[in-house]
DNA sequence: CCGGCCAAGATTGGATACAATATCCAAAAT
DNA sequence: ATTTTGGATATTGTATCCAATCTTGGCCGG
């Protein structure tokens, strides 16, 4: 006789669904920058109590997708300019350097997923598939080399500035521009030339960066 | 009349303590590899409830220190060392970029107190006081671009790795060259020289990854 | 009208109590 | 003797309850 084998043991607990739950709608923007976290409510929403919640927003914390004064509240950290160029420095730093290191092996697997990432990238048309397919794409290539500290810099490094990120798109070419970068990003790779693929990781970074800086000076201007 | 002026809000809660001892105890290897963290324990040692140390164990396991499976326990984590190889190429890429955009407008404190973890670190004599001077001296100088990501991923890789260095600087002649590295890197950040303290620092990690690599694949071919 | 003060509710932090699961050991069956 | 099975104990995960602190709204004096 035979089953079909499932490993219950990697059931997930009530305190991990409530964090990546929680995280996602930070990093996605559904919970605005300074918004509070409160207790009750988010246990009511998930239909359990307060402590896998505190569990959940205590590692939010430890990413620095929160803040929390005790007493007071637990709310979602908003990034001065200056952190948020910040940054896109360390990202411009780690992501070149990963994907130099990625393509002199790559994983035609990992190339495939990367094209088709790169594709729905382009067809897509509202902000939420851009940054879906976006985030996609990158770590598509950076995971090809099974590197997962990189990957655990990188993604924290992502959750961090994304719900910048999102808004930019939104509002600019930012889409359009990124569709050819990362079409130059996916031939270099694809060529093995990994020297030419870092150089336009970096400068796809950085050029994120500079409109995104420009646009969040101006809105801080505008407003005080 | 003048009073002593202290932000009693911000007392650490207990969470907070025993998130902080945890983790010194493990980056500084005072618990072992692959050791359980028992929270009836832990509880009992700080005279708390389980509740505070259960989301200190939570915040670890964001911070990669430990492991946890869904009712078996955290355990402290051990790492292959393919994934110690990472990380020390993590620290030379983000260390040495971090050392040469603070050479370039460098803080005369923060020199001075850099010299002075440097020495101290040429005058120790013990293990933990080497790791201590040495975090210290690379710390004051990192610090120096108040730059809080750089710094905390920084910091993080350090948390990860320190424990096996340890054991390095313990076996070989590994503090004397470290403190003559640390002479050049210092010397190159007093005279302005951004590149060279960045060459330098990234072949003083990588210096320090090849002799713990080594040494880590002697132990294991001898050990089985 | 305004700002300070105080009480009551709201919210977080932590302790205790209970539930779910794992681990270990003894007894029984082959 | 080995393996299996049932249960006792230990450990983790979650709910409920209490304590500490914050916050809000009303009252008072100016």
């Amino acid at each position: 006789m035979k089953f079909e084998r499932t490993d219950l043991s990697q059931t997930r607990s009530a305190a991990d669904i409530v964090f990546a739950a929680l995280r996602d709608a930070i990093v996605k923007g559904d919970l605005e920058n300074g918004a509070q976290l409160r207790q009750e409510e988010i246990a009511a929403a998930f239909n359990v109590s307060r402590i896998p919640v505190r569990e959940a927003i205590a590692r939010l914390e430890q990413l620095g997708l929160v803040e929390t004064r005790r007493y007071k509240g637990a709310f979602v950290t908003d990034l001065p300019i200056q952190e948020i160029e910040e940054i896109f420095r360390l990202r411009a730093l780690v992501e070149s350097d990963a994907i130099r290191r990625v393509v002199v092996d790559m994983d035609p697997t990992a190339l495939a997923e990367a094209r088709a990432a790169h594709d729905a990238f382009a067809q897509a048309t509202d902000p939420a598939a851009w940054m879906e397919q976006n985030r996609r794409f990158h770590c598509a290539l950076y995971r090809a080399g099974q590197q997962r500290h990189y990957m655990g810099v990188i993604e924290n490094l992502l959750n961090l500035s994304d719900r910048y990120l999102r808004a930019q798109l939104s509002l600019t070419d930012g889409q359009q521009k990124a569709v050819a970068e990362h079409a130059l990003i996916l031939a270099a790779c694809e060529n093995g030339d990994a020297d030419l693929a870092a150089r336009l990781t970096a400068q796809h970074i950085e050029d994120a960066k500079t409109s995104l800086l420009t646009r969040l000076n101006e809105k801080r201007a505008a407003s005080g």
